[in-house]
DNA sequence: ACTCCCTGTTCGGCTTGACGAACGCTGGCG
DNA sequence: CGCCAGCGTTCGTCAAGCCGAACAGGGAGT
C-alpha cells in the first residue's frame, strides 16, 4: 500500500492526464467550473483540494478518482516460467490466443468504436509512446499510420503506433472494433 | 461510468469500513489526528473534506484511497451493445465508447478466445486483484463468476473479478471473444 | 512595431472546512 | 440512585481553500 504523500501524486497525476487529453490550464479549469488559479496551485503541489474540486476535474479528464489520488506505482511483476501464456485447450472445446502482452506500466484504456463508409478519420498523433490495438468485431476496416494502412476483416487484429498520425475507416456498411489504446 | 456525487459515496464508505474494522466515530477521529466533529460531518453527509482529511481517514482504515470515493460498483458490468455514453465525432461516422478505463499500475494481456458449446470451462480463480474483462465478437456466451453469470450477444461487454471461481461457456456453435486480463 | 488572444502564474476577498469545547445521550459500576 | 466514561452531535472561532482580477510571457496575424 503507496502511504506517500498524495499532494505531489495528485500534482503530477493531474498535469499528465491534463496533458494526455491535450487541454491547456485555463482550458480544463473552465470545462471543470473552477478557477484556474486553483488549478495552477494544485498542479504546482502546492494545496489541498477539496472533494469537489478534484472530482469535478476527474469528470472532464474522463478519468476514475482513483487515477487521480492513487500514484502510479511503477509495478516490478514477475511471471514465472510457464505461467499463463499458452492457453491451449486441454480438453475442451477451446482455444485462447494471447495478441499482446502488457508492457511493464502501460496502461490500456478499451473501448469500442464504430464507422460507416465515409471520410477517414484522421487521428492525429498521441503522445509519445502510444500504441494502439484494433480488433475488428464487425465489417471491414482500413486502418493504420498514414501510408501504411492495412484493411482487416471480422476478426483480424492490427497494432500500430498511435503516437503518429494515422486513419480509420470504415470499408463497408455497420463496422466495429475494439480499440484499446495502450499509453507508456 | 460512475458519475454520481462523490460525498454521499463517501459518506457512506466511511461509515462502512469504520464499522468495519470495529471502532468507533471518535476512537477513528482520535487516530486519524482528525476532530471527531468534522468526521461526524463527514459520515453524515455534510462536508466537502479535503485530501488531506481522507488521506488521514484511508490510512488508519488501511484502505486505499480509491475506496472511500469510488463507489462500489457492482461486481458484475455489463454494457450491452450500443450502450454506454458513445462520444461521436462530428463531421465523421464514426462513434467511440470507452468501457473500462484503465486503473493506474494495471496490466492488461489481450486475447481472444473461442468456443464451442459443451461443458463449462471453470477458470479457477487467479491472483487476487485480477479482473477479466470480455466482449463477444460472435456467438452467444454465459460467463462470468460461479452463481452470478451473465448470457451475452454480439456486441456486449461484461466486466467481473477474476480471482474468484468463474466460467465461459458457448450457448451457440462459433462463439469467439476478446478477453483482457486484468492484473493489479 | 502594435494588437489580440491565450497561456500559466501571483495577489486580496470571501466562503468554507477543520478545530475545540460544549452539549445530550447511553451503559457500566459502586 | 449518583457518578463517570465514552459515544455522537452541534455549536462558535480560526485558518485555509476557492475565486476573481490583474499580472507577465508567448505566438499569430495585421
Amino acid at each position: 500500500m503507496e502511504r506517500t504523500a498524495p499532494l505531489a501524486a495528485i500534482a503530477a497525476a493531474l498535469r499528465r492526464e491534463r496533458e494526455r487529453m491535450g487541454i491547456s490550464l485555463a482550458e480544463l479549469a473552465r470545462r471543470a467550473g473552477i478557477a484556474k488559479s486553483t488549478l495552477s496551485q494544485l498542479e504546482s503541489g502546492s494545496g489541498n483540494p477539496s472533494v469537489e474540486t478534484l472530482w469535478a476535474i476527474a469528470v472532464v479528464l474522463d478519468v476514475p478518482f482513483s487515477r487521480l489520488v492513487d500514484p502510479v506505482e511503477s509495478p516490478v511483476r514477475v511471471i514465472r516460467a510457464g505461467e499463463g501464456l499458452a492457453l491451449a485447450s486441454e480438453h475442451s472445446p477451446f482455444t485462447g490466443t494471447l495478441l499482446a502482452a502488457c508492457p511493464p506500466g502501460a496502461r490500456r484504456d478499451l473501448h469500442v468504436i464504430t464507422a460507416e463508409p465515409g471520410a477517414a478519420r484522421e487521428a492525429h498523433a498521441h503522445i509519445p509512446g502510444t500504441t494502439e490495438h484494433l480488433l475488428v468485431t464487425a465489417g471491414r476496416w482500413r486502418a493504420g499510420p498514414v501510408g501504411g494502412e492495412v484493411e482487416l476483416g471480422v476478426g483480424d487484429y492490427a497494432r500500430f503506433p498511435g503516437d503518429r498520425p494515422h486513419t480509420y475507416q470504415a470499408v463497408v456498411a455497420g463496422c466495429a472494433a475494439v480499440l484499446v489504446m495502450e499509453y507508456v
